[in-house]
DNA sequence: CGATTCCATGGAATCGATTACACGAGTGTG
DNA sequence: CACACTCGTGTAATCGATTCCATGGAATCG
């Protein structure tokens, strides 16, 4: 209805529209007179800059998107917290972009995000379409044709060349397994990820690698493939008790997940660190107050998301930027018990 | 770099950029022949056009900005996903926001949405700021006076007029309470949220009101002012702890809250449901998985985004738009128990 | 004191898409 | 055959802020 423009502050000061705008963006070249009329005119009007106006000619709009793969998962939840007070103090807004772990949503809302124009983009990729294909989704390639920058965060893309941010959990499964090996543990499930997503497949293979370093069978028969998603992990806690000769121990590659297998383990009366050892990725609070409390092995996703903001805040001002790998945790507690010597099933 | 514009279409395609525009916003106006060589050579050129200049000329823009309390808290991470879908089914984009339960956070947001011009904007309103003032922040003020459609979500704010999708606890509370008395619970706590936001008050109001019909002890004692964050949910259950008299039963107000609070009552080795019963509110898929599993006061939030978006987007078009308010559902679970003979403490 | 530099300022072009308006060609009716 | 009408198209104005360029007055210098 009343859209107060530029040329009304400067109409209201007495001056031309390219003073007002020099005082309103903070150019040096403005009077005390003209910088104090424009500010009271401004203010008395209500203005509010047209943000669409200023990067259309400047092509700067001093926002990022943030592209995650769940908001209801708190691990996510966790990082765009992160992203956005470091964001927020280099003077960035961020968009925060769901993409419900599918791919056509994550390319809609990057399209949304090329055609605003945005700085710069930190992307936890989606999976590879339904084709099973091996190349980036269109909006991705695009995104890279386009120079526009982008980092992606906590996952990896094959054929991707754009700098990562991510975490490794090598050392902290080694970790992890070796403390169950010492417990007596020999058989020992895995509840993963879908694989076309790095960390899925990266979780398993440090898995099964830290099996083999401790002389444990490596075999693929105790790997259970989830979705990332609670009701996969149900079906992964499920599947693990309808297996003829039962694991002792289980290790699970997100919260989410962990939150349904426990439920459903809980419902058949499995105790976690007697019946059934168990760690779980991603040290939510509510693990901690799980009776017992759950072994985890965790990412410090403050620091993933302020490394992620500096890595694009490099890029956006034209230097290169280097890939980041940062390092997991495992942090032992009750759910983790001596094996059991026999099994019931 | 290479900034293709619908020039560069149509030159491509041998038209005017007129037509071009035409065809590519779906103008009837077109001939076939013009259509197909636009589309295919904005296909081949990976034209993607600049919204700000589109919703420069137009006005609109096809996007909605939600700002919520606290994305770690996943009460709003539901209600996030819920309005994601809900919106795009409209063909609508949103932009999440993160207030981090900080009017000032709020404000920034809500002036960078302003300027970016969305169509609309579904609002959690943050408490007031530290005046205590009755009156709403700055860009919540400017956000009524601009006349852009707005709708509260999930808390209201004394003297705004806009509509508001919200949920009522008054029968649920009541319900929670009835059980409670019928189980022998006489001195019922409540750990509150901040009080200048309307869930907190009329949350505390309507346990009150709940009490005084089934004759119970209505004072003021019982009740401790958290801040709806895990921190201040430890801290109340240890207020708790401290009491003379120790309350037999508890309803917390929020689940970040109660996370907090459990894992206190677990450290000092009280059991929910024996020692102490627990009332929640917030039903997160952790809390049926706990050792016993909490009874809850929840919402629909999908429904809650759902109609959230309805009404926007009836205000969007122009009509009147009328304020919703849902019922929340009591759920009975093991965390109540009968009220203990004597007081340990 | 005249010449040069400095500086705040206004006019006007610009960013990229949309759209009001005008125009010419083709069709239909009286 | 003339008139009205439809239809696709191009030209140019427009949205609101930024910014290049020119200008005039004040300050500085030799």
């Amino acid at each position: 209805m009343q859209p107060v423009t530029i040329r009304d502050v400067a109409r209201a000061a007495g001056v031309s529209s390219a003073t007002a705008s020099r005082v309103l963006s903070g150019n040096p070249a403005t009077s005390e007179a003209s910088r104090d009329r424009v500010t009271a005119a401004a203010a008395e009007l209500g203005f509010s800059p047209n943000a669409q106006a200023r990067s259309l000619r400047s092509t700067r709009t001093d926002s990022i998107a943030l592209l995650i793969s769940d908001v209801r998962n708190p691990y996510f939840a966790d990082l765009a917290h992160a992203v956005e007070q470091a964001a927020r103090n280099r003077g960035l807004v961020t968009f925060i972009g769901n993409a419900n772990e599918d791919p056509a949503q994550q390319d809609e809302f990057l399209d949304a995000m090329m055609s605003r124009r945005v700085d710069g983009v930190l992307l936890v990729p989606q999976g590879l379409d339904s084709d099973g294909g091996t190349r980036p989704s269109p909006a991705v390639e695009h995104l890279l044709t386009r120079d526009i920058p982008t980092v992606l965060v906590d996952r990896t893309l094959a054929g991707v060349a754009a700098p990562h941010v991510t975490a490794s959990s090598t050392a902290a499964l080694h970790d992890a397994v070796a403390r169950l090996a010492r417990d007596g543990h020999r058989r020992i499930a895995f509840i993963g990820g879908p694989e076309h997503t790095s960390t899925a497949a990266e979780r398993y293979a440090d898995f099964r690698a830290a099996l083999a370093a401790h002389g444990l069978d490596a075999g693929d028969d105790l790997h259970f493939h989830g979705d990332f998603r609670t009701p996969s992990g149900a079906e992964g806690a499920r599947w693990l008790l309808g297996l003829e000769e039962r694991p002792t121990a289980v290790v699970i590659a997100d919260s989410p997940m962990a939150i349904g297998a426990l439920a459903v383990w809980r419902e058949a009366g499995l105790a976690a660190g007697t019946d059934l050892s168990v760690i779980a990725f991603d040290d939510i609070e509510a693990f901690a107050l799980h009776d017992p409390p759950l072994a985890t092995i965790s990412h410090d996703l403050t620091d993933m998301g302020r490394r992620a903001v500096d890595t694009l805040a490099d890029l956006m001002a034209g230097q290169p930027a280097a890939s980041t790998v940062l390092r997991s945790t495992f942090t032992d507690r009750a759910s983790i018990g001596p094996a059991a010597e026999r099994n019931p099933a």
